[in-house]
DNA sequence: AACTTTATATTGACACTGTCTATATAATTG
DNA sequence: CAATTATATAGACAGTGTCAATATAAAGTT
């Protein structure tokens, strides 16, 4: 029999336990609240055992917003892969993942384009936001073909108005509880405008 | 003759003299560089000062964004006062005066959508930025009449579009220096996509 | 003028924060 | 078993926001 313990170290996996604790804490208290020290103390070690695994503040919190945008690459890929071929609604899936990733985990969402809490030079990083907008970019030309606009322009286009809507009602505008505007359309009524503009 | 000394109090125009020096800091060092004894330090008077003209961190930042939001409403009135009665670009000023503000000050745009860092539910600033949702939405029905999208609808769709632009350029993506995603297109491009979108 | 009240500024304290150092211990390697 | 590496602890330092106590300047009142 091998070894019965998996923990190969002092404590275990407390790399882990430090990332599970950290994005409790994001959801709950938003970026301000991940702290090394909170999150070190939730995690029952000292506030000095988190620099052996995450160099500092900034590495844990962009190890997490890495992990964000895999899921969801991976929630884009899985509900693209399922629709039929060349179905004109490709980027609704992309812009509907995005909006209830962003509306269900608003801290979350948050951290993903904070270039101060985020090395968004990383390129682990890097390389899964390059993928998601292949993504994008797959659903507009399958979704609408033969368009005046060059396929950047139309995913950018596409990916800011999306972007936008989600940050902007995360800011407090356009809510519902918000009655300083009144009206405010939700977000299927934007990407519905934006789908039939390019029917 | 009357008083000589304009200066009323102690200081003088302390509260004046804060706000500029944080406005400065802000451009220089983001909304994380501007700490009330840092502000402090450079106006001049100990850290225990600023409170009697900013109750905390959080109100001195506010009154910031508050004053920004006012100078994003003047310069959109005064623009739009000057175009011709129903010419088509008129949602063009808006996003042009938005998108020049972002790229040259991007560290004051970013602080106007800090839930975290401004009073959102501000009354002053709530109606600055009905007002200028207000200039939107001019701009949107003289510029577009008949469409069969709502005024609000369209309204949403496009400012979400032009701050997604803008925010997630600030974020580093489609940044010309930036070759993760090449031949990304420029503001312009994206608001002519969108006007022509409407004609 | 003198007194009171208010506004403003200073100073010190407290509880936090990130990050660095030195030290200790556990786990692995040779 | 010895040496090395990985990990965890504890302490320190310079910051931070915010509060309380104190001091002073200005304005209001009598």
């Amino acid at each position: 029999m091998a070894k019965s313990k998996p923990t190969p170290f002092h404590h275990g996996d407390l790399k882990r336990v430090l990332f599970d604790v950290a994005l409790s804490r994001l959801d709950e208290h938003g970026a301000g609240g991940v702290t090394i020290r909170a999150v070190a103390k939730a995690a029952g070690v000292s506030h000095g055992a988190p620099v052996n695994h995450y160099r500092d503040r900034r590495a844990l919190l962009t190890a997490i917003a890495k992990a964000q945008f895999d899921t969801l690459l991976n929630e884009i890929d899985t509900k693209l892969a399922a629709i039929d071929h060349d179905h004109g609604s490709r980027i609704e899936i992309f812009a509907n993942v995005m909006m209830d990733f962003g509306f269900r985990y608003p801290h979350r969402y948050r951290l993903l384009w904070s270039a101060d809490l985020v090395d968004h030079a990383d390129a682990e990083l890097l390389s899964v936001m390059d993928k998601i907008y292949d993504q994008l970019c797959t659903g507009v030309t399958k979704g609408a073909p033969g368009r005046e606009f060059d396929k950047d322009t139309y995913a950018v286009a596409f990916w800011a108005m999306v972007h936008g809507y989600v940050d902007l009602r995360l800011s407090g505008m356009f809510e519902p509880l918000n009655d300083s505007i009144s009206g405010a359309p939700r977000g299927d009524a934007i990407i519905d405008m934006f789908k039939k503009l390019l029917a």
